[in-house]
DNA sequence: AGCTTGACGAGCT
DNA sequence: GAGCTCGCCAAGC
């Protein structure tokens, strides 16, 4: 079997998904955590990176619950319509304020802790 | 093949 | 506390 289905076997954007899918609901996690928790804490822009493909993913991946360090829903942008991050979140139960997560602290979810 | 942009993070002022 | 700079690395032009 060539096994031609799947060119990216271990691919950094896959990890990313598989993650990034990994956070429970009702819970956000950061980039940068990610990355550590991929090995990869110095390129914490990669995971953006790849979430912005998780659009294109399957299954699809719930990028709403991806943060940066801030909490910050920095890219609800991507969304559509961008609101629709903040829309998500709160109807997992996450109280998003100004664009922000309210109470991170409490909400974030820290893959190495799972991993 | 090179320059610019970018879903980030941490440090400094 | 907010704003600015630098570093990292990949993708787009």
């Amino acid at each position: 079997m060539t096994n031609g289905a799947e060119a990216m076997d271990t691919n950094f954007y896959e990890q990313v998904y598989e993650v990034a899918r990994l956070v429970p609901k009702g819970r956000v996690t950061s980039y940068g955590s990610i990355a550590k928790a991929l090995g990869v804490a110095n390129s914490s822009r990669m995971v953006g990176h790849a979430m912005a493909y998780a659009g294109t993913a399957s299954p699809k991946v719930p990028a709403h619950r991806i943060v940066n360090s801030s909490g910050l829903l920095t890219g609800r942008f991507h969304f559509s319509p961008p609101e629709l991050m903040q829309e998500l979140l709160e109807q997992e139960g996450v109280v998003v304020v100004n664009d922000k997560v309210k109470n991170f602290k409490k909400v974030f979810w820290d893959p190495l802790q799972e991993l």
